[in-house]
DNA sequence: TTCCAGGAATCAA
DNA sequence: TTGATTCATGGA
């Protein structure tokens, strides 16, 4: 696939999908019950070379899960031009937005819960291995499970699911999957509904809240009007947006929904990872004296 | 050993 | 409406 600014290696693991493995200079996963390895040449503009063990006749599902289409200019040019966010963008050139499916997705975010992402991907992948269906892969990967459908998932009781390590969001993930399963929830149709619409019908979910939802529209539906809040994206903003400052949550979220503009949520994207690969201690343990400047709003 | 993690539900004030 | 507490687990 030829790409201009994609930045692979970045976006497999900015903490939006949770089961590519770094193997031998490339990416393995499962993607919609395919085993599939990814090698990007170097540089953000490099190629990137897909390998699957059965024969694709077509690869628009990888396309699509890649987003590979996207211009990624066009979305960068509606950023507001601010500091923090100009400085993230530039540290980050190529990062991209995925297009999950959307159980995989909201399962995975129910499962992030107070989780560290690699305890996330441990979880992510005990699950694999108890519910999920072996897929062809190469000898020896033990990845080689495709994610589990709802109807697998709803087939374990809660026990079975403690076993894999997700603890109290055990009955979060298999409400869920019952939800889905009976078509309480059909998560097809919530691509037709309205951002606020399909929140709400997420969030109608035990355990899940307004950034789980937020997680699944962003990186599911394509809905990059989404701005996930965690705890990342607070110190963020709290930090390079509002130094010496304790905004309330209110105003928070009202810059939120009024800074960032429509693609809001890869704005998100990109301060999230930028903060922690580049700015983790910074945040963890925040000078006295911040080195910022406020930030200017104008766009 | 202690802290805390891509939160959300619950309850007291 | 707001703030504190609880939930399970394991990496750092």
């Amino acid at each position: 696939m030829p790409v201009t600014d994609y930045d692979l290696a970045a976006t497999l693991c900015s903490g939006q999908a949770f089961r590519w493995q770094p193997v031998n200079g490339g990416w393995e996963s499962v993607v919609h019950g395919r085993w599939v390895r990814l090698e990007q040449n170097p540089g953000i503009s490099g190629p990137i070379q897909a390998t699957t063990l059965v024969r694709q006749t077509e690869w628009s599902w990888l396309e699509t899960y890649l987003q590979t289409e996207i211009q990624l200019g066009s979305i960068l040019a509606t950023f507001p031009t601010d500091v923090p966010l100009t400085e993230a963008v530039m540290a980050c050139r190529g990062l991209r937005l995925l297009q999950q499916d959307p159980w995989e997705c909201l399962s995975g975010f129910i499962l992030s819960s107070t989780k560290q992402i690699v305890q996330i991907r441990q979880c992510v992948e005990h699950l694999c291995r108890r519910a999920g269906r072996p897929v062809t892969a190469p000898a020896g990967t033990p990845w080689a499970f495709a994610f589990p459908s709802a109807v697998d998932v709803a087939a374990l009781d809660e026990s079975a699911l403690r076993e894999c390590r997700m603890g109290f969001r055990a009955p979060y993930l298999r409400n869920a999957a019952c939800a889905v399963a009976e078509g309480r929830l059909d998560l097809e149709s919530l691509r037709t509904l309205s951002t606020e619409e399909a929140r709400v019908r997420l969030m109608a979910l035990h355990g899940v809240g307004r950034k789980i939802a937020d997680c699944v529209l962003l990186f599911a539906y394509g809905r990059q009007d989404a701005f996930p809040a965690d705890v990342w994206i607070l110190k963020v903003l709290n930090h390079l947006y509002f130094p010496n400052r304790k905004p309330s949550p209110q105003r928070l979220q009202r810059f939120v929904d009024t800074h960032f503009g429509p693609n809001a949520g890869y704005a998100q994207q990109y301060l999230f990872h930028h903060a922690r690969v580049h700015l983790g201690a910074a945040l963890a343990h925040p000078p006295s004296r911040p080195k910022r400047s406020p930030i200017r709003t104008s766009r």
